[in-house]
DNA sequence: TTGTTGAAGATTTTT
DNA sequence: TCTTCAACAA
């Protein structure tokens, strides 16, 4: 009982609520994760099994992290709860439900990449214009009807979606998305969307398999609510309709997936639906400085559309959030990964410490040049993740079809490839054929002979054997020792280690490293089912920034805003602050959608603990040209008071390149202080007293005399000029210095 | 059917 | 700048 007493008044009454129906409106910081994870504790400890607890979370890496934290609290027990993401979690219940809505308990799951395949493949069949229905359109109109739950009949019926179509000049979308779900459905395969609107026509057509899953899960709460949509809505709704037992943790200023169809509605409706709900609110920081948390509340106040919320912190002041202007992105790069270098010097951080985030990962590039120069170690969250390689994509591609013969995507991927002399013209035959006479795409192919005329035949009945021979081999083995075999016997490993440029032996390596991570897979205890087919679910939803490496070494992190939605750092670098880009062009338009991006903006911005840098380029290359931009309104949103421009608008910008270009003179960072070995003995002096002129030594910088003090607010910075480093600025507080008469 | 070449288009964010 | 796709040659 005693983590009762590690919890604020508001937080421990959240906590000990644990009947009903609750909302907790969480600010930044405010310690949601320990609420929620409290207050299943607490449930567990009053005698609720976990079996009965539903916890659903936005991202695998918020749920692992969670069930890591509670397991500290309750023990092994922890793992018995129901944890994941709505897609994962709703994906194990379809897997043992499909048939009941006449999909295969076996079905794929489509990535995007498969979606937007697949409607590039419907729009070229019904001849329409490629480039009026571009797939990244046409799948985002589909996805938001889906999120809806818009079922293709009423798309296609529905006057006000119809005149939207066809004032947009495509009035064909409703056709496509006929196509596109009935062509998922043939090859056994729902796409992310369907995994919730599925789950959805289950409960509404066969209410005894609600009626199971409302008396499993007893107990159902949602973490980042505000960031659901209507389809996730009703489904924690209607599970939660027998027991009434339903807590949403949310914050409406942290809202920043409305382009998903996450719907603010979804908090109002739940007052609503639940007259007794009981509202708690998390208002106090605990994770960042004041200069932050009153940043943060002045940008977020420019919004009109929010619900009341005070949120203040009782942590130190902290130094001012700094703005960087550079001239370029090249040297918007530098000054950072020099900022960070020094910072990291100063103040004896790790690596560890430091995040950048951007808003669009094709800015990562001349992050990653500028680090790379400095010998600074980074790691990218998203972007092309691992399982967007083609070689890897390949190889699972063969894997799916293994298990799932309909899988058209998959099949398409890989019936030509290692080359087989199956050409495009012929495959388009297979599927007008596979139309045309009501058969599956895949009986076709296993009995080209019977459909087909001319020499293709016999190629395509040889690939068809080779699949079926994968797939029996995969009733009797593990997913490792399946896709071994099938690495080698497709060819692709073959053909891959004839490449001898560099580009194809980091992708054989890559083949090596997707098998290690099968291997994993198999050797892991907790995993029940070792079958290729486990493996495959297990992977679909899974995304980069779940797995981590962990070599020991220490690494600057750097990823988009959206991907650092509940993670937090000592220093973060906002970088891009500028028109056009942060706020995107494309968010220009209406209110609401500025609105978003400012949220946006106030989850970077509270990502910090300590210490705040924003930057910006005046010029930058996009698409190959150079392109002036401008300083972003963002940073006038900021009150002033929290701010220090670095190096003062209006003062020549080359005065700083210079500056800063002389502190990077010694390439190699690590020899900066070579000559200087600190004594064992170094014991740091008590430095309140330190003045202009005394002599001191630095662990790492060696021996120094201080030139100026300068004390801004509680944070004193002293100049000093070291024998060998050169002049450092060193907070007081964190510098370890020892003064010498 | 495969391979080469040149032009066009791409960048918003994610389960 | 880098990737993808259509057109054409072999």
């Amino acid at each position: 009982m005693d983590y009762l007493k590690l919890l604020n008044d508001s937080q421990r009454a959240a906590v000990l609520h644990t009947d009903g129906p609750v909302m907790i409106i969480a600010g930044a910081g405010s310690g949601k994760t320990r609420v929620l994870t409290y207050r299943i504790a607490h449930l567990i400890s009053k005698g609720v099994d976990p079996f009965n607890i539903l916890s659903l979370t936005f991202t695998n890496k918020a749920a692992k992290e969670m069930r890591q934290r509670i397991e500290k609290v309750i023990g092994n027990e922890a793992k018995n709860i129901w944890m994941g993401t709505f897609h994962s979690v709703f994906a194990k219940i379809l897997r043992a439900e499909a048939p009941k809505i006449g999909y295969p308990s076996n079905f794929t799951i489509y990535d995007t990449d498969d979606s937007k395949t697949l409607i590039r493949n419907i729009v070229k069949e019904m001849n329409l214009d490629d480039k009026l229905y571009k797939p990244g359109m046409v799948l985002g109109r589909i996805s938001a009807a889906k999120n809806k739950l818009i079922t293709v009949a009423q798309y296609r019926q529905d006057p006000t979606i119809q005149a939207d179509d066809e004032a947009a000049m495509r009035p064909k979308i409703g056709e496509i998305y006929q196509a596109y779900q009935s062509r998922c459905f043939k090859a056994g395969a729902m796409d992310f969307d369907d995994l919730l609107f599925n789950t959805n026509v289950l409960f509404k057509e066969h209410v005894d398999a609600l009626n199971k899953y409302q008396n499993i899960f007893k107990y159902v709460m949602v973490d980042e609510y505000q960031d659901t949509n209507y389809s996730q809505y009703l489904i924690t709704r209607k599970l939660a309709a027998k027991n009434r037992n339903i807590c949403v943790v949310g914050d409406d200023a942290q809202s920043i997936y409305a382009f998903r169809g996450a719907d603010i509605q979804n908090i109002l409706n739940y007052e609503r639906d639940y007259p007794e709900l009981e509202v708690f609110k998390l208002e106090q920081n605990y994770r960042s400085t004041k200069n932050i948390v009153y940043a943060a509340n002045s940008v977020i106040k420019n919004n009109k559309a929010q619900l009341r919320k005070d949120v203040f912190t009782d942590n130190e002041e902290g130094p001012l959030i700094e703005v960087i202007k550079a001239n370029s992105d090249n040297e918007e790069g530098k000054l950072v990964a020099n900022a960070i270098f020094e910072e990291k010097m100063n103040n004896h951080l790790s690596y560890e410490d430091f995040a950048i985030l951007y808003r669009t990962n094709a800015q990562s590039r001349a992050m990653e040049e500028a680090l790379r120069k400095m010998n600074i170690k980074y790691r990218i969250i998203g972007g092309l993740s691992f399982y967007q390689r083609k070689e890897i994509k390949d190889l699972i591609a063969y894997l799916r079809l293994t298990v799932n013969h309909n899988d058209e995507q998959a099949l398409r991927r890989v019936i030509n490839y290692p080359k087989r002399g199956i050409g495009d013209s012929t495959i388009e035959k297979i599927i007008v054929t596979a139309d045309e006479t009501n058969h599956t795409i895949w009986e076709v192919v296993s009995n080209a002979k019977s459909f087909l005329t001319g020499r293709v035949a016999s190629p395509i009945e040889d690939f068809a054997t080779k699949i079926k021979s994968f797939a029996i081999m995969a009733e009797q083995n593990d997913a490792f020792e399946v896709a071994k075999h099938i690495a080698k016997q497709s060819g692709i490993v073959e053909e891959l280690y004839a490449d001898k440029s560099i580009e194809g032996l980091a992708r054989y390596e890559n083949i090596q490293e997707l098998l290690n991570g099968i291997k994993e897979f198999v050797d892991d205890p907790e995993k029940e089912d070792k079958s290729l087919s486990a493996f495959l679910q297990d992977i679909a939803l899974i995304t980069d920034a779940d797995k981590q490496q962990d070599d020991g070494s220490e690494y600057v992190t750097m990823m988009t805003i959206h991907s650092a939605k509940g993670l937090e750092f000592r220093n973060v670098f906002i970088v891009g602050m500028e028109e056009n880009l942060f706020p995107s062009q494309m968010m220009l338009t209406t209110r609401a959608d500025l609105e978003e991006e400012r949220r946006l903006f106030y989850v970077a911005i509270t990502r910090a603990e300590k210490k705040l840098t924003l930057s910006y380029a005046t010029s930058r290359y996009q698409w190959g040209n150079l392109r002036a931009c401008e300083k972003s309104r963002f940073i006038d949103e900021i009150d002033t008071r929290f701010l220090n421009f670095q190096y003062g608008e209006g003062q020549s910008v080359f005065d700083k390149v210079l500056k800063r270009k002389s502190n990077l003179i010694p390439a190699s960072p690590v020899k900066k202080a070579s000559n200087y070995v600190p004594p064992a003995d170094f014991v740091p002096s008590d430095t309140a007293n330190l003045q202009a002129g005394m002599r001191v030594e630095h662990p790492k910088f060696g021996f120094g005399v201080v030139a100026k003090m300068d004390t801004q607010g509680n944070s004193t910075k002293a100049i000093i000029e070291f024998e060998e480093a050169g002049e450092k600025t060193l907070l007081l507080s964190f510098a370890k210095l020892r003064i010498h008469e």
